[in-house]
This record gives structure tokens, sequence and C-alpha cells, in this order.
DNA sequence: ATCAAAATAATAGTATTACTATCGTTAAAT
DNA sequence: ATTTAACGATAGTAATACTATTATTTTGAT
């Protein structure tokens, strides 16, 4: 994997937050903490307040760090796409064969996550049980539109047209590349949703099946 | 179309509601001008003292029918998830052919909604617009696991048995039918959530290709 | 080491929300 | 006509999502 691959980092829209958290260790705190609690507890339930305390410091102190609560699930979700979207960069760069390439793609994408070392501060599982349990609640809000035209949302899209650039690599002709991606993409958390709070809505327990169900069917799908 | 079901209603788990909507004016009202409200301002600025004063009430008449806004919004949602597998029921019971069937129900299930006039006060299309904007709202609280017990999403998990059990007719060999299943009926709402907020991230904009997309994905997918 | 500037902590306060409780009035049922 | 249920109006509460202000600590330049 060479030097530039490797050495890629996460990087969020700076409108996200008022000061960087990833510039002091008080901010990395509050990224951490708030990944553990919300995980936990749930955005609902989650305030600006008890991360103050959970981290010695205080609510103010967050505010300087944060606008509000939304834009900081965001940030923590864009973190993860932006993770997600460097492995998947990592995992597939090396393999020329489009349908291979797909296949690794969607692997990396609907695996179940695990422990990432690279990130010390963040926690990789935890946040995908946030991206599951949480997900779709920065989008359904009625500011969507604005903040998309902010760009909050550029690493989420930057995904979803990476697999359908793949997708597209292996049937140029297929004509809703990006509609399949999309649908994988949230369709992959949706499915972990499900398995977790409604298991007879869905048959993929097993650690593989994920990967099976969304691979057989974006390659049924795409068949020429 | 025999009488019994041209004559079903959508039923609601009475769990949802202290006091009957349906049983009254004011009611009914309160779910008519509900749905008008919420379809136009979203969940978060809606509020029963809002709703009260909208339909010439007031705040506490609306606690007497409905416990808080989540529950009114799981009964709006729930409604909507009737009339669909009412429609499911009424556009396919009378085709026999496996694979007919099933195009029947995708093209049923992801189709735009259009005016139902059989129910007076109930707007499907400001409803099918709420579902698409806030419909994991209610699923993603914290709540949702009690909520489930309680039976708050029969109707929703019938639907997708439903669907399950036609993709199964055609294929009885495919081991994912749920998650397919319930891949399609939320992706359906999803694919029209990013019409709305997000075009870069689908291809269907127009009226047939939601359909056109969902059926050739799950015959593709299914095909032996 | 000193001192100014920046960052952080502590506290208080505001507007809104999601309710609950109470009570008087109106409408419906017998 | 009278009892009962439904409704309307008002007040109140606890929590939340912030904002504003000021005090204290930390940092960084000299």
């Amino acid at each position: 994997m060479d030097a530039l691959i490797r050495n890629m980092e996460v990087s969020i829209n700076p409108g996200l937050y008022l000061k960087d958290p990833q510039s002091t260790r008080l901010g990395k705190r509050m990224v951490s903490y708030g990944i553990a609690m919300i995980s936990e507890m749930g955005v609902e339930k989650f305030n600006f307040r008890k991360l103050g305390e959970e981290i010695g410091s205080n609510e103010s102190s967050v505010y300087r760090y944060f606008e509000n609560k939304n834009k900081f699930l965001i940030y923590l979700c864009s973190w993860y796409w932006g993770w997600l979207e460097l492995r998947l960069v990592q995992e597939t760069h090396a393999i020329s064969d489009p349908s291979s390439r797909l296949e690794h793609a969607i692997d990396t994408l609907t695996q179940p996550v695990v422990p990432d070392s690279s990130y010390e501060h963040i926690d990789e599982v935890a946040l995908h049980q946030i991206v599951v349990n949480e997900y779709s609640k920065p989008f359904l809000t009625r500011e969507v539109d604005q903040q998309n035209r902010d760009g909050y949302f550029e690493i989420y899209k930057r995904l979803v047209h990476r697999l359908a650039d793949m997708i597209r690599a292996v049937n140029p002709g297929y004509p809703y590349a990006v509609s399949l991606s999309s649908s994988v993409i949230e369709g992959s958390l949706h499915q972990f949703f499900l398995e977790q709070h409604f298991p007879s809505l869905t048959e993929l327990e097993g650690v593989r099946n994920h990967t099976r169900f969304f691979i057989h069917l974006v390659t049924n799908t795409i068949r020429k």
C-alpha cells in the first residue's frame, strides 16, 4: 500500500465545529466520551451538560467546541463515514479486476465493524452502534437541505458515489448505479438495526450473512 | 373483489391512543390536521398546543386522545402502513401466478402515493410525505424495544412478512426473503427521501423509476 | 520567570417544550 | 331534568437547549 494511501486522514467539514476538537486534549475527550455516552444512552438522553460533567469539565466548554447537539452528532457520523471511506479506498485500490473490487468494497461496507487501533481515542465499534441507531436523525431534521448546502454530508455522498463508480465499472449499462449504491449503504445499517431490535424482520444474524446478502444482491442485480 | 376484502379497515393498536380518535369528530380533526401540520413543519416543530389551536380546541383535549407526540406519530405511521397493507392485499389477492403477484406487490409498495378518496379525513399523500421524512423517528428512540413488545409495530412487521411470503412463493430456495422484503420497503422510502433532499444520490426521479428499480432488483436477486 | 492573552470553569439566566393537574363549562345520555 | 362524560381554559412543573457573564487557570512569548 503506498504511503499516500496509508497516511490519509479523516477530514471533516469545519462548519461542523466551532473549534477543532482534534486540536486539543479536551476536544478529543469530548469526542471520545461523547461516542461512549451516545452509544449507551442514545442522543435524546445525551446532552452537553452530562458530557461536560463526564469529562471533568462543563457544559460551557463543550459549547465552545460545538454549536449544538445535532452538529455534534453529524460530526461523529461524518467521522464514521470518513473512516469507512478510508477503509474502502485502502481495501480496494490495489484490486484491478472490477468484479473483485466491487465484492471487496461491499464486504468492507457491510461487515460488522471491528476495533481499529489506528485512532486511539475513537471507538469505531461504539460509533457504528451510534450510526446504526441514530444515523437518520441528523438527516431527518427540517434543516437537512441547508446542512446539505453547507456541505455537511459531503463525505457520505462521496462514499455513495465511490461505490456507484465500482458498480458502473462492472456493468456500465446498468442505469441505477447510484440508487443501488445508496440502497446498499443505507440498507446495511438498516439490517443491523433490525438484527438488534426486530430480529423477525431479517435473516442476517451471522457475521458473514450481511456481506453474503448484499454481494449476492448487487451481483445479481447488475449482471448482464 | 370479494366483499370481505372490500370492507376491510385499517385497525390500529389501541395502546397507541387513550381515546380512539376515529370515534369522534374532534378526534378525526386531530388526525387530519395533525397530518397536515406535521407534513408541513416536521415533527420537531409540531406540538399538541399548536394542534389544539389549529383545530379550534386546545392542548389538554389532544392529551386526552394521545399520551404523547411520539405515540401520535406512531399512530399516524401505523395508519399509513395499515392502509398500504390493505392496498397490497386488494391489489394482489386475485393474482395466482407468483411472479406476477410479486411484481404487483412491489409496484404497490414502491409507487408514489396518489390520493385515495376512501378515507375522507386522511390525506394519504401528506401521510406518505411524513413517513418518508420522519419514518425512522418512532423507531429510533430508545423505547423502541418496549414499544415493539407492546405490539405497536405489528402492522409494519406483517407487511414485511407478506412481501417476504410472496418472494418465497417465487423462489422457496432463496434464503433471505425477509431481509430482501424489509430492504425493499425501507429502501423505497429512502429513495423518495433522497429524491427530495439528495437528488445526486439517486437516479429515480420519474414516476415509474422506483418501481422499475425495485422490481428489477428483486427479480434478479431471487432468480434461480 | 513574568505577564498578557487565550482557554476553560462556574454560575446564572432565558425561552421553549412536553407534559400534569385542576376546575369550570358545555354537550350527551338516560 | 339531571346525571355523567367530554371538553376548554388556565396554571404549573421539570427538563432541555441553549446564552451571557465573570472568575480562574493554562499557555506562550519575551
